[in-house]
DNA sequence: GGACAACGAGACGCACCGTCTCGCCCACTC
DNA sequence: GAGTGGGCGAGACGGTGCGTCTCGTTGTCC
């Protein structure tokens, strides 16, 4: 029962894998995801068929390392050595998470990025594995800031101390996504504004309002 | 340049339309959304083709149509005559919420929903036509009636005036759908009982809290 | 300089696509 | 109650991409 697998990575071509990273971001841009095929990643990136299947399993495996990759090079070049930004503290917790916000506004609203996110929060709410490696290679170093800025602001008193960080950034963040997601209504940066001060003070009114 | 299309629909099969509905369900529940194909519905449903490319433009827009007949038949079924639910108003806000947002959450965790929803919500992100769809007949009328039991909470004075209700209902369950979609943690009712409260009192202390 | 594994290229059988052509059947017309 | 027309079930058809499989070729390590 041997198992017919296991290529040696050590052999692997780095110019192929390139190539094959940019075919495949170039063509999801271009024809968009359905239409995109690994014959036409091939072809378009100078490379055998094999080569792709024997290193990925599926096309959204591939456009989902191609889409790390790209998302590396960008933070790189934005955020200097390792792309692990922070979310500022200026002691306003409101202004800084407005700031933040409209940051994420504004990247889902770029059409560079559109394509392939739409196509791989598609391929990752029908396939578990790949929402998995979605989740966590994407969306959780951004989780895990907010949660840090969320856990200083308890210890500076601006959040009860009852708050799950956590829950607290899914309230921020999951509407944004929703109406991402769901286009019911544009997304601004407006929008993002209001988000802040609903959750940080609460549907209800405040004594202090009277 | 006459078209070719318009079938005339007064001439259309019920016995053929509710087979199609019936063999699209089962086989996306058995099967996944992937694995079926429009072959597949129409033999089993005992149908030719080209009935269903005479009807439908897409695999999923006869999905789409399906689910919204099992969800008209669970709602009439369930809720009376049209399936009208109201979100009910016992004049404790946080307590009528907490009971539909539990309601939802259940029915996200419903295994029988849940492969044909997903398969929907994943359409509807890349195919902005079915998206439109979705939202318009299943989302658009749930949003209807938490934005009606909001506005009576701000004129009973437990909802402030400037609060835009359907941002307010994106607050309750944008975190909820999100969660679902990106199965990053479990959906449970603890959890949407924390949103209503996080919502409601906001995230920073109350004055009457210290 | 020989061995070996990944490589580019593409042939292969298969499944499904969307279109098409058949009779068959049933409702409407005269 | 015969004739007509359009939807119907069935399935043939060419096209396309799938995933697997050989081919030589290339480049690296011993």
């Amino acid at each position: 029962m041997a198992e017919s697998k296991a290529p040696d990575s050590t052999r692997r071509s780095e110019k192929s894998r390139r190539a094959i990273y940019a075919a495949a971001l170039s063509l999801v841009g271009e024809a968009g995801y359905a239409k995109t095929t690994i014959e036409g990643i091939a072809a378009r990136a100078g490379v055998g068929k094999q080569t792709i299947y024997r290193w990925w399993p599926s096309k959204a495996a591939v456009l989902l390392e191609a889409f790390l990759d790209l998302s590396e090079q960008a933070a790189e070049a934005a955020g200097g050595a390792d792309g692990a930004y922070d979310i500022p503290d200026t002691g306003d917790l409101a202004a800084d998470l407005k700031l933040v916000l409209r940051a994420t506004v504004d990247e889902l609203n770029d059409p560079t990025f559109e394509a392939p996110t739409r196509a791989l929060a598609a391929e990752g709410i029908v396939d578990a594995a790949i929402g998995a490696q979605y989740a966590e290679k994407l969306l959780e170093p951004q989780a895990a800031l907010y949660v840090r800025r969320l856990r200083a602001a308890q210890e500076a008193g601006t959040v009860r101390d009852d708050i799950d960080p956590r829950t607290a950034m899914e309230l921020l963040t999951g509407p944004i996504v929703h109406r991402w997601l769901l286009r019911t209504l544009p997304l601004t940066h407006e929008y993002a504004d209001s988000l802040v001060d609903y959750a940080l003070n609460g549907l209800a009114p405040r004594s202090s309002d009277q």
